[in-house]
DNA sequence: TATTGTTTACTCTACG
DNA sequence: CGTAGAGTAAACAATA
């Protein structure tokens, strides 16, 4: 990552993409995140270049931000009032300018997601997302929501248990969506927990949904059983730093299944070439 | 209303 | 030469 001192360039256009750029400044807070506006901030105070024609760049550097999953997104707890999100770096993408270029990545960072449920219960299955770059309009982008974890480190209890994602989180005292809620319910009006959940209001903290159905992992084809899923009070919500590095006993949910570990991002093996620290990423597929 | 965020489309260019 | 990453423009939605 390179660690350019302040006003590091002169006017002239610096080596560095806007991801690049982006990834500095994230680094760069002592939180390693950033709300837009100081990313901005950060990018202009270095390189006199971008103090110009502001309208352009921060154009594209929202799109870059939107557009790669390298960024995620973290909503503003209460107690940070302000306009927009916090964008911090994915803990996967560490090493994307390892060759020494800061104009070119080696090849993109994408995380996979799942497709939506399908109509009458039928389950889908883990696809890459993101085909030849492109993004669909519905789809989870972001590797810290909750949803996300609790799918990650849970899909295979998910997987053996039959629960939906919903109510897993339920049992781990997250509080799920009206929206999350919804969709579940929609899709198993039987599972009766989404009716609780439904008046709970937090979960837009934690991200944007239609990412959540991710996490319901089964096979191709397999429908949900119908699984009554006893309510439970749910507790105060974890603060956001615990977020990434959740753990939570799995025989809490259901002792037989133990998780089995997965996770939403296709990794790559480091070829010897590459050495330690291969990009993470997907095969694109038509 | 300005800012933030998402998405699409297109061009250019580096890379294999 | 084909592919994919990067840059740009633009339309649009959501939100403080």
């Amino acid at each position: 990552m390179p660690r350019p001192g302040k006003s590091s360039y002169s006017d002239q256009k610096p080596p560095y993409s806007y991801i690049s750029l982006t990834a500095m400044a994230i680094q760069h807070s002592a939180e390693k995140m950033l709300p837009l506006s100081d990313i901005y901030k950060f990018i202009m105070e270095r390189f006199p270049y971008y103090r110009e024609h502001t309208q352009r760049w921060q154009n594209s550097l929202r799109h870059n931000l939107s557009f790669n999953d390298c960024f995620i997104k973290i909503p503003r707890r209460p107690d940070q009032p302000g306009k927009g999100s916090f964008w911090a770096l994915h803990p996967d993408c560490g090493d994307m300018f390892e060759n020494g270029s800061f104009l070119r990545r080696r090849k993109r960072f994408k995380v996979l997601r799942p497709e939506p449920p399908l109509p009458g219960g039928v389950l889908p299955h883990f696809q890459p997302y993101g085909l030849n770059g492109s993004s669909p309009s519905s789809g989870f982008k972001h590797p810290f929501a909750i949803e996300n974890i609790i799918g990650r480190d849970y899909k295979g209890v998910i997987q053996a248990s039959g629960l939906p994602l919903a109510s897993v989180m339920h049992h781990l005292g997250y509080p799920v969506s009206s929206q999350l809620s919804n969709m579940v319910s929609s899709v198993w009006p039987h599972v009766g927990v989404m009716d609780s959940m439904a008046s709970m209001p937090v979960s837009h903290e934690y991200g944007p949904f239609g990412v959540p159905m991710k996490a319901l992992c089964h096979p191709p084809g397999q429908t949900m059983p119908a699984v009554p899923v006893p309510i439970k009070p749910t507790p105060a919500l974890p603060p956001v730093s615990a977020i990434p590095a959740l753990t939570v006993n799995s025989s809490q949910i259901c002792p037989s299944t133990l998780p089995a570990s997965s996770s939403l991002l296709e990794q790559t093996p480091p070829t010897p070439s590459e050495g330690k620290s291969a990009l993470h990423s997907v095969p694109v597929h038509s």
